[in-house]
DNA sequence: TATGAATGAGGATTCATTCAT
DNA sequence: GATGAATGAATCCTCATTCAT
């Protein structure tokens, strides 16, 4: 049998340009595709024990014996709707990244504008939720979402930062919890959004606090540049 | 039938002292008490679902009619065991509050701190993640969650710093947005701790991270008072 | 969780009265007992797939839910009815073998005769049927069976018979296949009773069938002494 | 549609010639025959109901569409199954019958032979252990094996020993015991080789069993004409 | 109060069977 | 004829909940 899941998107020529479009779209005929995007949907809402795989089913159009023709059992869907949920953001990322040339500044706010038109909008914001919740119910899982995402995106910005210090556009502050404080906020926009906030449009507003987030940062390293002289 | 949940907590004279332990202690013979503690683990270690009430009960050192005798049905549970995780780190952020007189600069570092060594380091912190994952299927729980937690503590730190911006303390800033950003870590530290980190001790240096987030608030605030000028 | 298909019978005194009872009556209350017993039924007419539990509960007079609380599973049911419906004739045996003096002859009549009356007459015929049809399933069960009633009755029956050579009273055979020879007939009428003969009553008479096995038994072995000097 | 598994086997003139090959081989392009083959190793292996249709398909190398070309449903495909295995060995015995002029016990000893090369050391042996674990659950097939396989066995060895005592070369018995006496080894040997005995080659000798059987046989009805006189 | 045996609704999973291609 | 994707009835099993003691 196939893993669906694994199949890598096709190109991703317009990454940068703001589509609100999952990667993987549900192309014709793409069954298991079909399936893990309803259990996304569910699991997202209900959380893993609450989403029957017959609402899955229905969702997805399909009957309850289908689902099992494509995935083991609840768990490996499980599996399937996380694994692809942080494949195609990972490849965002990449795009993003791509030839990049500038500032540091600069690159922080591209990334962080760019995961918000091209995951934090979408249904892929969800995956934060899903892999909190059931990370100690997922062993598997866990392992997978902090070695894929988790650390790379530590060391992505660790990264950045570091450059930033090293090229004098920053002032020296500690890289590795310097790097969780400019994630925080995508984790916080991701987890009101599929959770507490789900049922209160209007509470939060992800683009004001993105901006004021990076201009906190911008001020802050900045300012320790000539502040702390 | 007492509500054992909504029985205030004694006194809360000791709240600026440090202390790890969890304010509601179990007592002697406090079976409801016994049986929230019990429950707090299992539904952060597994989630709702997956956590049997059996269990539950086996942790308690009770029988699993027991349980009933206290609490209507494990929805109840649920509830008691979030309302009472609410109800006292809402009792020691008030004691903190109660009585500064200072900088807002040093009280954001006062809460912050505190809230490391009253909650965030005992087992209280793992209520943000029952809430975050259930919210969907508890909507009772989400709204209370909403207006007795997240909504106070928007407003608390909302008026801090606009009470810093009036003082000419901070620089202007988007008091809304700033204050969800300056909760942000607090949120990544308890999640962490309860879910992904969970098996990964040393991955996160909550302590070092509020420091490095104190420092930025300080520098961006106060650099934003000259460095637009 | 105690295992009651473990739990010995308790006397055996009656063992060659002829009863047609079960040694392992339903008593008050004992509800594996009779849970097994409904089972021990259901497995032998139906085979074990065909058995459903929920039919084995109703005929034990208790909910499907009961089941569970003595067997863990499907498989361990039938483990215990197999294991309870051999530690009952493996008792009965011993009971016919102890402290008998006499002709080897006497004894094997003695012990057909007895197991008729005490095991191929009752309910207990019906577990080599069960045995012998799920014997590639149940590993574990056809590896109890065999090293719990076939080695030990064919070493049984291969010891009468040497003894019977060696004190002059039967012919020299080969002792192996003429063991399997004298049980034959036994397996026969269980097969016969369980199975195809199910539905039709008088088309075997055992008794008949045992003793005429017998005289041919006394015929040949007795014969061969002077036949072939 | 053909009711393939009722086409008769070609030709037997070989019967006598102790061939272990199954006498309705796999043609080229015999598709019932080859699915009913593999249904018979896998029936014979597991057990009607745990025997997947898929698995059966896969084995005899066809899809599983194309086993309900030929057979109506499962039911009807063990049906065939049971029938054809029922339809070879009689044609067998059939064979070794015809024509015989010579002494019973001569008789006997050849059909029982005979049986062991034609059916009991080939796939065929495996059929009545199907057919005495899903008696109760196919009556029709039961009654098929009862009035073809059963009855006109036992009639036959019934007639052979009353024909034998009638020209004094046996001594008088009981002659519908003695054919189920008779018979019994071969229900043992069918029933070890398909069933416990599966995994443990060596722990039964087929041929030594059954010649000591006949030698008993020899003994018991000679030494009865004089022994009892 | 406290217990734990008993219940049965609910949901995951299997697999015989169908049918469009 | 042949295929195998799709279906959904059937059944095992779990666990929240009840209640007699």
């Amino acid at each position: 049998m196939a893993n669906p899941e694994l199949i890598p998107d096709s190109t991703s020529a317009t990454a940068l340009a703001g589509r609100s479009e999952p990667r993987w779209e549900r192309r014709k005929q793409d069954r298991p595709g079909e399936i893990i995007a309803a259990a996304l949907e569910l699991f997202v809402e209900r959380g893993y024990a609450a989403t029957r795989l017959e609402d899955v089913a229905a969702r997805a159009g399909v009957s309850k014996g289908t689902v099992y023709l494509y995935f083991a059992n609840k768990h490996e869907l499980f599996k399937s709707v996380v694994r692809r949920g942080i494949v195609s953001p990972l490849a965002q990322v990449n795009d993003m990244l791509s030839g990049y040339r500038g500032p540091m500044m600069e690159l922080l706010r591209l990334l962080l504008r760019g995961w918000w038109t091209q995951i934090g909008s979408t249904q892929l914001a969800g995956i934060p939720k899903l892999v909190i919740a059931e990370a100690r119910n997922f062993p598997e899982i866990a392992e997978f979402y902090y070695s894929e995402v988790v650390q790379p995106g530590t060391t992505l910005f660790r990264r950045i930062v570091e450059r930033g210090i090293a090229e004098g556009e920053f002032r020296a502050t500690d890289p590795e919890a310097l790097a969780q404080i400019v994630m925080a906020p995508m984790l916080i926009i991701s987890l009101w959004r599929s959770s507490l906030g789900a049922g209160r449009p209007g509470t939060m507003n992800p683009e004001q606090l993105l901006d004021t987030h990076l201009d906190l940062l911008q001020s802050a390293l900045a300012a320790g540049k000539s502040g702390h002289e």
